[in-house]
RNA sequence: GUGGGCGUAGCUCAGUCGGUUAGAGCGCCAGGUUGUGGCCCUGGAGGUCGUGGGUUCGAUCCCCAUCGCUCACCCCA
């Protein structure tokens, strides 16, 4: 073996892109139901666009596109593949004031991360994303979570949490535990998210590391430690924090309420105080889903930017938005045990008997698929022998035989693949027949 | 960027305590039917044992390097 795919990215043979385009036709038919509208942006876009949006450790996992020509310097870039579709976006609703608000948009591209390849994990991956630039309201929060539980559910999922918290209530935390700047207060934010992972001490001894007092923060800590319910936590926190930590709790509170009223089953929504989310640019309430196999990692994920369109183009536009990683998806879709094999694309195939018959077998490709039948015409030398047997293996519904007595006749010998069933016919009432079976 | 595991047929994997022609199952192709597919029988194709070097009388096996894959860390969909 000489020649190898790169590093993180894979083929999708036929079988699987059935699978993905399933997937993706469900997802964006959920997106449109709630109203969503369609939008594409290119790949790759001006550096300056990408850089400095996600966090020092993001910038160092985008894929750079050196500049060419030759004004060009050794080693300049001024080019990169996207690294989410969140800031494509707002360089959209940057450059488009004319757009009416709330705009509402839907967005499934490939998206590029210069990471090393894990499970679950790519370097081309694509993501599901829709998002709601133009309103402040919680409304706009608690849709984003609907619809990604929506889309969830319409894929067959039935084991995940929702789990959602505010920025602002992990900005008042880091406060209290010492932090005096916007860094220092992404640093606590990194330790706190790992809580999961390495547990209680191993964030404590972490923060301590970075320069944290976390007894500082008191009863708030056995607090977020051992989480009571949601709403006795958001009630302690409501109790004890001040300033933007409220209105991010109280924000989070009408968010999950108006999520539950819009379907959202509540006993999936979990408020979490250690989420934090990776992207600098989230200023409000943030939200991820995991799915029931933790290895794979999250499913979606998103949260409220409010700054980052001024950031672009100093226009302020609240925006909002969710996305769901499609691999991801896919990769739990597949485990699951009603995976099921996918058929052939085509309802039917024409064997070609020989040379005379071919275009009495042409013309009734021609005739099946003008009544809309996905008609495959066998395209080969095998004998009849190997083409039944590629009908059977594919698993085509119906097969047409056609050989010089039926071209001869204008007949069409038809054969249902599972009761065998062997039946000559005029071509137009096979066509009916066979059309007939697909509705 | 850091660390671990693994590279033998298209796929899943045996195997060789270093020894002559490297195996199985599945898959693929052909024959058993002249125009009829699930099973069965027979036969066949397909491997520089990832690559390069070293040790050795002899390496697929041991050692080193390298490439690739994979898992974990970091970070994240």
């Amino acid at each position: 073996m000489s020649v190898f795919l790169p590093k993180g990215t894979r083929d999708f043979l036929p079988e699987q892109m059935q699978v993905r385009l399933r997937a993706i036709d469900t997802i964006r038919a959920v997106f449109e139901s709630f109203g969503f509208e369609p939008l594409e942006t290119p790949a790759f876009e001006r550096i300056e666009t990408l850089s400095g949006k996600y966090g020092e450790e993001a910038d160092k996992l985008m894929f750079r596109i050196h500049k060419r020509g030759r004004s060009a310097k050794p080693g300049e870039c001024d080019l990169g593949l996207r690294y989410d579709l969140t800031v494509p976006l707002a360089r959209v609703l940057a450059m488009n004031a004319d757009l009416r608000l709330p705009f509402k948009r839907w967005q499934i591209q490939p998206v590029w991360r210069a990471e090393r390849p894990q499970k679950g994990r790519f370097r081309e991956f694509w993501q599901c994303d829709v998002d709601i630039a133009g309103s402040r309201s919680p409304l706009a929060d608690a849709e984003c979570i609907a619809v990604a539980d929506a889309a969830l559910r319409a894929l067959g999922f039935e084991d995940y949490t929702i789990r959602v918290n505010d920025r602002r209530i992990l900005t008042e935390l880091a406060r209290e535990a010492g932090a005096s700047s916007l860094q220092e207060e992404l640093s606590f934010l990194i330790a706190l998210d790992k809580l999961d992972k390495i547990g209680l001490e191993g964030v404590e001894r972490e923060l301590v590391e970075r320069g944290f007092e976390p007894d500082k923060l008191g009863t708030l800590w056995s607090a977020i430690a051992a989480p009571p319910t949601t709403e006795a936590l958001l009630q302690t926190l409501q109790d004890v924090l001040s300033g933007v930590g409220l209105e991010g709790v109280d924000t989070l509170r009408t968010v999950i309420a108006a999520a539950e009223a819009m379907g959202v089953d509540p006993s999936r929504v979990r408020f979490d105080p250690s989420l934090a989310r990776g992207a600098d640019y989230y200023t409000g309430p943030v939200f991820e889903v995991a799915g029931d196999d933790p290895s794979v990692g999250s499913v979606a994920g998103g949260g409220r930017y409010d700054g980052l369109v001024g950031r672009l183009s100093g226009r302020e536009l609240p925006a909002v938005g969710v996305s769901l990683g499609l691999e991801r998806l896919i990769t739990l879709l597949e485990a699951r045990e009603d995976a099921g094999s996918m058929g052939p694309v085509a309802d039917l195939l024409i064997t070609v008997f020989d040379d005379g018959s071919a275009p009495a077998a042409s013309r009734a490709a021609t005739a099946f698929r003008a009544a809309g039948v996905k008609t495959e015409l066998y395209i080969g030398d095998g004998r009849l022998k190997a083409q039944l047997k590629h009908a059977d293996r594919r698993g085509y519904a119906w097969i047409a035989l056609i050989g010089p007595d039926e071209a001869s006749a204008g007949t069409v010998t038809l054969k249902n693949r599972r009761t065998w069933e062997n039946t000559t016919l005029d071509l137009q009432a096979a066509v009916n027949k066979v059309s007939a079976d697909r509705r």
